[in-house]
RNA sequence: GGCGACGUAGCCAAGUGGUAAGGCACGGGUCUGCAAAACCCUGACCGUGGGUUCGAUUCCCACCGUCGCCUCCA
């Protein structure tokens, strides 16, 4: 298998250690519906999981729940409900539009609520070594003191305090000694949810929960650490500064980016509101379509969605189905070139494309035999496995 | 500023180390009283400049351009 990684900036052989591999997927915030964007990231990892578990190694799936933070908070508060059972209630709603669409569940969903007393430890680590100070009841990280800040998203530090500043953010704070120290631990408003600690009763900040959950659940270095790439910088860039500060280095061996979803040529996002929901697309078409809409598009390319495609993919599916129940035949020759041809796509970076186009041949020759051998055919059998390798196996998910 | 993808005839677009599919549009023709429809025919120095090679559109490097993303964000 090759990937492109981030961090080397191009594409490099994956190397399972010892037959197994940890693949950790930043997860969601759950306090809104999942969209075509994050169906796409998971979708991926989902590929590539189960690609590594069809080659044979033992896979160990992580994917976290940012279970609090300031945007759970407001709508919890908005909507005048605890902020857990929100939480609760979208990481229901998640699980089921995931299942819909036959992704394998993770084998560890940590949710950083569960996990506050260890990010407490990591930072008081990071405050004894120097890395981190706090101010009232604050803790921040001292980019400062940690000079590769900037090393995976390649940007040099008057360009990240251009952007910060261009964003709204607060590069001015008074309380940080550097303006791209980033928050480890805030102080809780009186009404806001709170955990002990040395520096107030608070919380933690948004990036410490990946560093403590992806270690503790896979240890370290993480084989495969990932996400959509708006991930990349700053949340990335900062897992990587807190963990090698905290004594973790090298953090992660390969980390992979899933590029982002268009909608009209807008990028796909709940601020903007522009939405193609999961749940609404699994109404029209079965879910193993959705998956081969996604197939579709190469992970490391963004794509605009458009609504003629879900056709597509239905239509494919179809196809699909109807070359694995009727009567073709293709000779076990081709067969064994067909399934060399599908891994030799999806092993050079994940080319899910070109992977489809094999399968578009498979159902093609099958379609054209003329002889009536019945389903459960060589052809008919490959079809069906190397689409369970794409998640996209019709009868496993039709829900 | 960084990173990614892309750059093939008017438009969309496939493809390969040995002088480039297809579709649409345009034009010409067959047919028709005229027109439409249908059918037939017609078009490319493969972004620019280097390099590797017997030979590159195809591989490598640089540059230019377009699009996307870059502390709410998957």
């Amino acid at each position: 298998m090759q990937l492109f990684d981030t961090a080397r900036q191009e594409v490099v052989p994956f190397e399972p250690r010892g037959g197994q591999v940890g693949i950790y997927v930043c997860g969601i915030t759950p306090y809104d519906s999942a969209h075509l964007g994050h169906a796409f990231v998971y979708h991926v990892f989902d590929v590539l999981n189960r690609r590594f578990r069809d080659a044979g190694l033992t896979v160990r799936s992580v994917r976290n729940v940012t279970d609090v933070d300031d945007d759970i908070l407001r709508v919890a508060r908005e909507r005048g409900v605890d902020f857990r059972e929100l939480a609760d209630e979208q990481v229901r709603l998640f699980d089921h539009d995931m299942a819909e669409i036959g992704l394998l569940a993770p084998d560890v969903e940590p949710r950083a609520t569960e996990h506050v007393e260890e990010m407490v430890g990591w930072i008081t680590r990071l405050v004894d070594g120097g890395y981190a100070y706090a101010v009232d009841g604050w803790v921040f990280f001292d980019s400062g003191v940690y000079p590769d800040y900037g090393r995976l998203s390649r940007l040099d530090h008057a360009t990240m305090i251009e952007l910060s500043r261009e964003r709204g953010a607060d590069p001015d704070d008074p309380r940080k000694r550097h303006p791209l120290d980033f928050v480890l631990w805030q102080a809780s408003a009186p009404d806001e949810p709170s955990w002990p600690s040395p520096w107030s009763d608070g919380r933690p900040g948004w990036h410490i929960e990946c560093t403590v959950m992806s270690t503790g659940a896979l240890g370290h270095p993480v084989d495969i650490h990932g996400g959509g790439n708006d991930l990349i910088y700053p949340h990335h860039e900062s897992e990587i500064a807190q963990a090698e500060a905290g004594g973790v280095a090298p953090y992660v061996r390969h980390w992979t980016h899933v590029a982002m979803v268009n909608l009209d040529g807008v990028k796909m996002s709940k601020s903007l509101g522009n939405l193609v929901f999961v749940r609404d697309l699994v109404k029209r078409v079965p879910g193993a379509a959705v998956r081969l809409l996604l197939a579709a598009h190469h992970y490391r390319v963004s794509w605009s969605y458009e609504d003629a495609e879900v056709e597509v993919a239905a239509m494919r599916l179809r196809r699909y189905l109807a070359a694995m129940q009727g009567g073709g035949t293709i000779g076990h020759e081709a067969a064994l070139r067909h399934k060399q041809r599908f891994f030799e796509r999806l092993d050079d970076d994940l080319d899910t494309p070109g992977a489809l186009e094999v399968l578009d041949a498979i159902a093609q020759e099958l379609a054209g035999g003329a002889e009536d051998a019945g389903p459960g055919t060589e052809g008919q059998q490959l079809l069906g496995r190397l689409l369970g390798v794409l998640g996209a196996e019709p009868g496993a998910v039709t829900a």
